[in-house]
DNA sequence: AGTGTATCCTGCAGGC
DNA sequence: TGCCTGCAGGATACAC
């Protein structure tokens, strides 16, 4: 589910909510979520306090006094629910898997129906250390278009599947991937080194504009994702390609095609991005 | 260095 | 109504 847009949008409701709270207890509901054991995660949070609220990528990361922090990857349908108190009736969270209880009588909840989000509990040094195995951040000021271009070149891989690997670029998904091809008019197909530099210059512009203007629009909702509010992600709506399939493309009119390859749907319109 | 396939899960839509 | 298939914002491991 979420990607760079969406991370960003849940990071930006955190902040406002759980920055200062002290974790007291956690409630481990889906052990299955952890990248180790209950007792080290549990060791790992209990008693400390929320420093910060930050994303690399995809990746949420609370920041915890004492050099620590609490890593979540939202995988397809994973999301960060706070509350003041604890959720009664029609509140409470459908999966959740971990909740985080504070001094305060609220609470977080990692919500994750399908259960491909992981958390996990680390020092600093070995979060750097992971951190460093991923790609740029699309929308760093120091990101620019020759950087996009170069590292193009090493790769023989169709461009769709270059975006979507996190040790390239981090926090671009399928939807985005799909939307910025669209807008930069690049087959989804076309190999990463084939993209000449006034197309990496477009790929790189319309990148960063698809992913601040989902930012803007807080995310993407098809049906799962929510915000730390509740709410839906409006970015749907200026969707040009993903899940428009036998659609017409609104630039050219041509009908928008879905293929498969790398194991998932690519979407492109056969008159605007032509192989 | 690529690709295809399978795996981890649940839920929903569509066809019959 | 119910059963079945295919599909999903991700990441990884495997064989070829």
């Amino acid at each position: 589910m979420p990607e760079l847009p969406e991370a960003e949008t849940i990071v930006r409701g955190l902040r406002r909510t759980v920055v200062g709270e002290t974790i007291d207890h956690v409630r481990v509901a889906r052990p299955d979520v952890l990248r180790q054991s209950r007792s080290s995660f549990a060791a790992g949070v209990i008693g400390h306090r929320i420093a910060a609220i930050e994303r690399r990528g995809k990746n949420v990361l609370i920041q915890l006094d004492q050099a620590r922090l609490i890593a979540v990857n939202l995988g397809m349908t994973g999301g960060l629910l706070p509350f003041r108190a604890p959720p009664r009736g029609a509140a409470r969270p459908t999966h959740a898997a971990i909740t985080f209880r504070f001094g305060s009588g609220g609470c977080l909840v990692f919500n994750d129906t399908r259960r491909f989000g992981t958390v996990e509990a680390l020092d600093e040094t070995t979060w750097r250390a992971r951190s460093s195995r991923m790609g740029p951040e699309p929308l760093a000021r120091g990101y620019r278009p020759s950087h996009l271009h170069a590292a193009l070149q090493h790769s023989r891989s169709p461009i769709r599947s270059w975006l979507l690997d996190q040790r390239r670029v981090a926090g671009i998904g399928n939807i985005y991937a799909n939307e910025a091809l669209f807008l930069a008019g690049l087959h989804p197909q076309r190999p990463a080194r084939n993209v000449g530099r006034e197309e990496a210059y477009a790929l790189h512009a319309h990148l960063r504009e698809v992913l601040n203007a989902a930012i803007e629009a807080g995310g993407t909702t098809i049906r799962d994702y929510r915000n730390a509010d509740g709410g839906q992600g409006e970015y749907v709506r200026r969707l040009n390609v993903y899940g428009r399939n036998e659609e017409e493309c609104l630039l050219c009119g041509t009908e928008i095609q879905r293929i498969v390859f790398g194991g998932r749907s690519a979407f492109f319109c056969p008159g605007c991005q032509v192989l």
